[in-house]
RNA sequence: GCGCCCGUAGCUCAGCUGGAUAGAGCGUCGGACUUCUAAUCCGAGGGUCGCAGGUUCGAAUCCUGCCGGGCGCGCCA
């Protein structure tokens, strides 16, 4: 049981003896450190039941609460019925036991109950290379994933691929221009094609791949062989940079799928089944309103077409069928006005609150200073891949991840190029590093379990405390970022960690201050120390896996010139 | 015009299921420093939380209205 879980178990049992049991106890860790380790103010929102003035309340509770079984030093009513708690230094020393002992599992959890949640994200048309937008969605829906796993969802990451629609059609076209292009006509890409360096590209080596297939072919043959071809290479492409990245996917689903296995009619007659669609203007149209969404939606149109919402609400009652409990998706900022019409269609089949759609706003460029835009692969926009090549996979993630996904964000070059401490993700793994290195200098092997007993009651400077109770704030960090699907809540708190544990170190530089020295000469002291230093390593450790970033065990010198 | 997101320190951003004196990093300023290999460390200054009302014992946080910025509002995808 964790210090909170005591705490609050006590006090339940107090508020019970009140005859006020079911009030909600709000524990929380105060900002002032004044205020202990451990606030509630249950005394001030049960004042209006028990018709007496907080503070008497919050005296009243604190007279009956069993303050050793619940872990706590001292006790105080404060502010207007506050009731602030110190724990004791037994309950400290418990917490930290608790992280050298679950190690590489401490800030999991493991419900009773595991959802089932498949999470989408990227999903970028197969029509070029993915640009930076797409890496924070990756980065996100990825970072997303690995904090429901870290809370002991069964996370299913998927890449729909928009392989059957207009735009495909018209890279199909582009390149085919190209290709003429070779043969040495005179045919343009078409206004609405993709006029990126890279389709250039892709007719030569078409026209390598090909060759003799394309020679014979009829003008609709051909544009066939290279509406499929390319479509195969780009999806290549885009999973390549993404794995370079960091992520894998673990199905990419083809929107030519939900037509071939019979979803759309499926689909089209469960909601006409529902009378939920209806004729109009010679359309067809989805009684959206019902369900929230503030007009109507065409599914058929006049020229008898469907529109993109009919494969797409097929696709995603399809993944409802396929069992799960959950539908995460990250989404560009420009598919925001998408959202209440596609949840609307949902809940017209049923399936109100499967779907919840994150949106990832837009990522501008700053370098030397000034908005980066242009690049020479692909025209208008930097890619994926000529960023994280330039900063590292682990900043590129890193810097994507720290900032709220629905807000605008600034990616500092000059600040993810710089590799000191400035830079917060090395700040982070520097302070990992420094950890092992400890470890390496004190002979200890960092891998090696703990047990046993030690001299945890030699941790007594307010440092060695106050990192422990940090480092015990991590399973809530982890619990909060992905109920939130927040991950940055983690980054926050890992930088937060690194400078306290960068600076309860520098504090015991030798040269100055060696009686504070993690490798002290008395051995239970160094015992001690070294097990909040493998304390603090477990927790940075672990905090850099949830974000899919490495934790080095050192850190390379850059390289002169 | 309507909808969504945003407006917090010079800059980039946390904090927003209401809680005690609003935080961090960078930049600025002032001191130290050559190691427990670690590309430094310590400290200081800096805010009408866009504006105005409202709800509340208590509002950066919730509600309303303005102002400003971004995005979206197709029988396009």
């Amino acid at each position: 049981m964790s210090d909170v879980e005591r705490l609050r178990s006590a006090l339940s049992a107090v508020l019970d003896e009140l005859g006020i049991a079911g009030v909600d106890i709000q524990l929380e860790r105060p900002r002032n450190p004044e205020h202990g380790d451990w606030s509630t103010n249950v005394a001030m929102v049960s004042a209006g039941r028990l018709r007496k003035p907080p503070r008497e309340v919050a005296a009243e509770i604190l007279d009956r609460l069993d303050l050793g079984g619940a872990g706590v030093r001292e006790a105080e009513v404060a502010g207007p019925g506050f009731i602030n708690f110190r724990l004791t230094s037994a309950q400290l020393q418990a917490l930290l036991k608790r992280i050298l002992e679950e190690d590489e599992a401490y800030g999991r959890r493991e419900p009773e109950s595991p959802e089932r949640v498949v999470v989408e994200f990227v999903s970028a048309n197969p029509t070029g290379p993915l640009h930076v937008a797409h890496g924070r969605g990756a980065a996100l829906g990825d970072g997303i994933a690995r904090l429901l796993e870290w809370t002991g969802q069964v996370v299913h990451r998927e890449f729909y691929v928009n392989d059957a629609g207009v735009q495909i059609d018209r890279l199909a076209a582009s390149v085919d221009a190209r290709w003429r292009q070779l043969q040495g006509e005179n045919a343009p890409i078409p206004e609405s094609g993709y006029h990126g360096d890279y389709v250039g590209g892709l007719a030569r080596e078409a026209d390598e791949e090909l060759a003799d297939r394309l020679v014979d072919a009829s003008d609709p043959d051909r544009l066939d062989l290279f509406r499929e071809w390319a479509v195969e290479r780009l999806k290549a492409d885009q999973d390549r940079d993404l794995r370079d990245f960091g992520v894998a996917f673990d199905e990419w689903y083809p929107e030519s799928r939900v037509y071939e296995e019979g979803l759309i009619q499926e689909t089209l007659a469960d909601l006409t089944g529902r009378d939920l669609v209806y004729e109009a203007d010679g359309a067809t149209w989805l009684r959206t309103t019902t369900f929230g969404d503030d007009k109507d939606r065409v599914l058929v149109k006049q020229d008898g077409t469907y529109t993109y919402l009919v494969p797409d609400i097929a696709y995603h009652r399809e993944k409802a069928r396929r069992g799960y409990d959950l539908a995460i998706n990250v989404w560009g900022a420009d598919h925001h006005g998408y959202v209440p019409r596609m949840q609307a269609a949902l809940a017209a089949l049923g399936l109100e609150d499967f779907l919840v759609v994150e949106i990832v706003q837009m990522v501008r460029i700053l370098r030397g200073g000034q908005e980066a835009k242009l690049s020479k692969r692909a025209g208008d926009f930097i890619t994926l891949r000529e960023l994280f090549e330039e900063t590292g996979t682990d900043v590129a993630r890193y810097f994507f991840l720290m900032r709220r996904g629905d807000t605008q964000m600034l990616f500092d070059l000059d600040l993810a190029l710089d590799h000191s401490e400035k830079n917060p993700v090395f700040k982070v793994q520097y302070a990992h590093a420094r950890m092992m290195s400890i470890f390496r200098k004190g002979g200890v092997e960092p891998a090696q379990r703990w047990s046993g007993e030690l001299p945890l009651d030699r941790l007594e400077t307010d440092d060695e405390q106050d990192l422990v109770k940090q480092l015990a704030r991590f399973p809530e960090v982890v619990r909060r970022a992905a109920a939130g699907r927040a991950p940055h809540l983690v980054c926050d708190y890992l930088e937060e960690t690194a400078g306290m544990a960068n600076g309860w170190y520098h504090s015991g530089n030798p040269s100055r201050n060696p009686e504070l020295a993690v490798l002290a000469d008395d051995p239970d002291l160094r015992e001690a120390r070294l097990a909040l230093a493998r304390g603090v390593r477990i927790v940075l450790r672990n905090g850099l896996r949830v974000l899919g970033l490495t934790a080095p065990d050192r850190m390379e010198r850059e390289e002169q010139g």
